[in-house]
RNA sequence: GCCCCUGUAGCUCAGUGGACAGAGCGGCAGCCUUCUAAGCUGAUGGUCGCAGGUUCGAGUCCUGCCAGGGGCACCA
């Protein structure tokens, strides 16, 4: 499949360096320009500012225009090209051709479901790792929200031809799952009249209660003498499923399941260390050492655990721009989370991915630079790991915001939002924003829009392609018939551009790790486009010749084809009637 | 205090160093005898937080300031 911007690019290098052998500019190497989408229809369907970028390194300042007319008159042959034409400083306009726009609604057609499947990366793994809660309770929306950016990326690179894994990263060993199963047996003890005291700082959420309330309807008081571990493993398997069972109903099913444990089970986490050492990058000291003039607040933290003996440290510093050293064991022998975190990750490299990426909250950015500047000190290529770090989702309700906090039991679930707006809903709010915003999401809103929502709209454009076809069938016409020259009405033309873009927006979207950009061109790019061609180019008017409306018909037919495959990249259901 | 992210229409947010800054929602005015109006069209709405700088060109890059969020654990 032709990605006309890659296509133009090229044609425009080889014109710079025929203007250039034919001494019509002088000899520089070609700097970076762009072939993009002109934001006016009038300016064409691609434009590039190579000469304003040639005209500085060319020494021909201010004669960008006179560039651009030598560059046209050298730009080869295409079949996709209509016209050329300079303007404004010197950018050169590119206008696609009609019958080549015809053709492609053959060509949509043609490939089905397999429409903007590129093969770019075929051979190469990659890896999305999100959502990785360890399971101390349900959901929130935060942690959803990486979820369906990792869900939705792992999507778009299966689109170029990676094969992906989606994998989940947990713990269910530790602290907050010993806290999690003292305050289930506190609540079990409670519901039971039995004496009991919640642990501080434990787990206050509703879930709790009702994970009391079942263990006392299959077991009674049988499980009075039982010890914490009994009610934390039964605690960890039912939120567990209930996690499973929530990413489902939002389209997320993991490939694979990867539990911290193993990094110790199999001693990765020391010869990760003893690597680390073997390299002088570590060192054992009661304090991390510090950037001299590095303005730090006088850690208490520090100063206390000081007092306990000696840790292990590593030395960031080094190998990345930081402040302070990171512990990686603790003085009684204990690894911080930052090792195994390391061994996580150099177990992911050894596995081959060609690419790995982590989706993790803001709150975890430094980490993330850790792990990353650490595989680079082991040898590995620091660039097979990319991170996309997203910002907080903050609560409006009621006028009123709050964090979310799992462990106070303030959160909104993904559960209670999907019964509210439903699973398609959740997945384009929370992905349609730039992972860097800080986005608010406002539940009143959320329950007052949900009919009037950007979802229903993308939807519907499916819809209506549906209601056509049934139409079509009714009356016994198969667009199989249609001549796709007879579509020459712009609004038709200018919807056969918009679904070629389809594979540029991919491309983009995964370059840039930010696959909100597919939901934002789905909604006011492909679907209004649609829905504008609808109204004006009925297929099955009266007025109508039929000739024209089999030709309708196909088009109709492949700009399904296009919506189906773009709902589906988002993880979205495509109805055929609403 | 230091570091990171963000500040764009009334609200929620897009915006690849380019050509007159966009969408949805809300509000205003129109559009259904024929494929679902969950739609279309038009008007209104902006000192792109503030001040400098770099550039042929800055919402976009740099510096400083202001405001909000996050981090600066021998937590994860």
């Amino acid at each position: 499949m032709k990605r006309i911007a890659n296509d133009l690019a090229s044609a425009i290098e080889q014109a710079v360096r025929q203007a250039q052998q034919a001494g019509d500019l002088p000899h520089f190497e070609i700097p970076p320009f762009k072939v993009s989408r002109p934001s006016r229809v009038d300016h064409g369907d691609y434009a590039t500012n190579a000469a304003l970028q040639i005209q500085s390194v060319a020494g021909m300042k201010g004669q960008s225009r006179a560039i651009a007319e030598m560059l046209m008159r050298h730009l080869p042959e295409s079949d996709y090209v209509d016209s050329v034409d300079i303007a404004g400083p010197g950018f050169i306009n590119f206008r696609l051709s009609d019958s080549w726009l015809q053709a492609q609604v053959d060509l949509i057609l043609a490939e089905g479901d397999r429409f903007a499947q590129m093969d770019d990366f075929v051979g190469k793994k990659a890896q999305v790792e999100c959502v990785s809660a360890n399971p101390t309770g349900p959901l929130t929306v935060g942690r959803v929200r990486g979820g369906i950016i990792g869900d939705t990326l792992a999507r778009l690179l299966r689109s170029m031809g990676y094969a992906v894994e989606l994998e989940y990263y947990f713990n269910n060993a530790g602290a907050q799952m010993r806290k999690l199963g003292e305050s289930l047996q506190a609540r079990y003890c409670e519901r039971l009249g039995l004496d009991f005291t919640f642990p501080d700082k434990g787990y206050q959420g509703e879930y709790i209660g009702d994970l009391a309330e079942s263990l006392i309807q299959d077991n009674g008081d049988g499980l009075k003498e039982s010890s914490w571990e009994v009610f934390k493993n039964f605690a960890e398997e039912h939120i567990f499923h209930m996690i499973r069972n929530s990413l489902t109903r939002i389209g997320i099913e993991f490939d694979t399941f990867f539990n911290e444990n193993t990094v110790y089970e199999d001693g990765s986490i020391w010869n990760v260390l003893e690597d680390l050492s073997g390299r002088g990058l570590t060192y054992k000291a009661l304090a991390p050492e510090r950037d001299p003039d590095a303005d730090l607040r006088p850690d208490q933290d520090d100063l206390d655990a000081a007092a306990t003996g000696e840790a292990t440290w590593i030395r960031i510093r080094q190998i990345r721009d930081a402040k302070k050293d990171v512990a990686l064991v603790r003085s009684n022998g204990e690894p911080t989370y930052r090792l195994p975190d390391i061994a996580y990750h150099v177990n992911k490299m050894d596995r081959g991915f060609d690419l790995a990426v982590n989706i993790l909250g803001a709150d975890h950015i430094e980490e993330a630079r850790d792990v990353k500047a650490i595989l680079g000190a082991l040898g590995y290529d620091q660039n097979r790991l990319q991170h996309i770090i997203h910002q907080f989702v903050t609560l409006t309700e009621n006028s009123k915001t709050k964090r979310m906090s799992t462990r106070k039991g303030e959160f909104v679930t993904l559960d209670e939002l999907a019964n509210e707006v439903g699973a398609d809903a959740v997945r384009y709010f929370l992905l349609k924003h730039a992972p860097n915003t800080h986005m608010d999401f406002d539940l009143d809103l959320a329950r007052q829009q949900s009919n009037e929502n950007p979802v229903y709209y993308i939807q519907n454009a499916h819809v209506r392609c549906s209601g056509i076809a049934r139409q079509a069938d009714e009356r016994n016409l198969s667009f199989a018939l249609g001549n796709v020259e007879l579509l020459t009405d712009p609004a038709e033309l200018s919807l056969i551009r918009k679904m070629m873009e389809l594979p540029e927006v991919i491309e983009r979207s995964v370059q840039e790790l930010e696959p909100h950009k597919i939901a934002i061109w789905a909604h006011e790019e492909l679907a209004h486009s649609f829905h504008q061609t609808y109204e004006e180019a009925r297929a099955m008017h009266s007025d109508v010749p039929e000739a024209l409306a089999l030709a309708r018909l196909k088009l109709y037919a492949a700009a399904k084809i296009v919506l189906k495959r773009t709902l589906t990249l988002m993880g979205m259901s495509a109805p055929e009637s609403m």
